[in-house]
RNA sequence: GGAGGGAUAGCGAAGUGGUCAAACGCGGCAGACUGUAAAUCUGUUCCUUCGGGUUCCAUGGUUCAAAUCCAUGUCCCUCCA
């Protein structure tokens, strides 16, 4: 059985991931794209050792903070662990949905190989190199990223990847203004388990890479280092860009994955527990 | 007590007679998603039965026409006493 725990930022996924791993004696695979680096711990909710009570832990810590670790290695390391695994209860948690669909759907990365440099051509330009490679490019012209990205598949195709697991999805969410409020408390816990010192040490370092130009509570902590936000700014900043990715998170896995959601109860997780555990009883029967 | 400055949509802030339901930013909401994904990008944001309706501190006034001009009041800020 391959189940999966996706969410938002800060809704109790790691929680609910180990008491499931316990009923059903299962193995837990990270699919977050931040909590695969070693050493990024506080910022990104990593779960303790002591939290996982046995349960073994995959793809957390696999690589360095200086790697550049991407959806396509992510694959690989999953497809792995899932041909090794195949005989275990599996439970992916996480809350990067692009990783998920990569692990769970037959997307498929080719080796790059097609190094051609757009950086002197304006949107205008790239996105007419697009509409040329593919008339149905619907790619907004203002994605830079994407469209370059674009240009360098060598494949594509319009229709929908298919699902090569039968997971169960399973979706914890709450209220949003419970969400929110649920985040910004967890951001001050964390500047007050050390956040500052942990990413002071890669700052300190002289550490720039993109994990730590791209990850929450990082990110800010950098520019407030280098003097271009106050520090109020900057827990601020962590709190607001964790409510707007939590948000993005949302819209995700509603429109991306098939995903069957649980309103959390916080006065009484293992009700949601429950409820979780019978859904997946009788969908298994 | 005297002299100035200001009150604009959830917030900040433009606008100084008609082209203003009102630029822009933030926040909110919604959406896209096959290699930076905790990323990148898009739409929307007074109400509406989509015909229209009601706005720019309040009340009166000037005008064909007011967020914009005048009067009074209320509140806020700065300076002088």
């Amino acid at each position: 059985m391959i189940l999966a725990i996706v969410g938002p930022t800060g809704v109790g996924k790691t929680k609910l991931s180990i008491e499931l791993a316990k009923k059903y004696n299962a193995i837990i695979l990270n699919c977050d794209a931040m909590q695969v680096y070693n050493s990024l711990n506080i910022g990104t909710a990593k779960v303790k050792e002591e939290e996982k009570e046995g349960i073994p832990h995959f793809l957390f810590d696999i690589a360095p903070v200086t790697q550049n670790y991407t959806v396509f290695d992510y694959q690989k390391d999953v497809r792995k662990l899932l041909d090794k695994y195949y005989d275990r209860n599996i439970i992916f948690v996480g809350g990067t949905g692009l990783y998920l669909k990569a692990a769970l759907y037959d997307y498929h990365f080719e080796e790059e190989n097609n190094y051609f440099d757009y950086s002197n051509f304006s949107n205008e330009q790239l996105y007419k190199e697009c509409l040329i490679k593919d008339p149905n490019c619907s790619i907004h012209m203002n994605n830079r990223r994407r469209l370059i990205r674009f240009l360098m598949r060598k494949n594509y195709s319009d229709e929908a990847p298919k699902s090569l697991y039968d997971a169960i999805i399973i979706g914890l969410t709450t209220e949003r203004e419970n969400l929110y409020s649920i985040i910004n408390q967890r951001v001050d816990q964390m500047v007050l388990d050390g956040l500052e010192n942990e990413v002071r040490a890669f700052y300190d370092n002289h550490i720039e890479s993109k994990a730590l130009k791209t990850a929450i509570g990082y990110k800010e902590f950098y520019e407030y280092f280098g003097q271009l936000i106050s520090y109020e700014e900057c827990i601020d900043k962590i709190k607001k860009n964790s409510r707007h990715y939590a948000k993005r998170q949302y819209t995700f896995f509603r429109h991306q994955l098939p995903v069957e959601w649980f309103s959390v109860n916080y006065a009484d997780f293992n009700e949601t527990i429950d409820k979780v555990i019978n859904y997946i009883e009788n969908k298994n029967y």
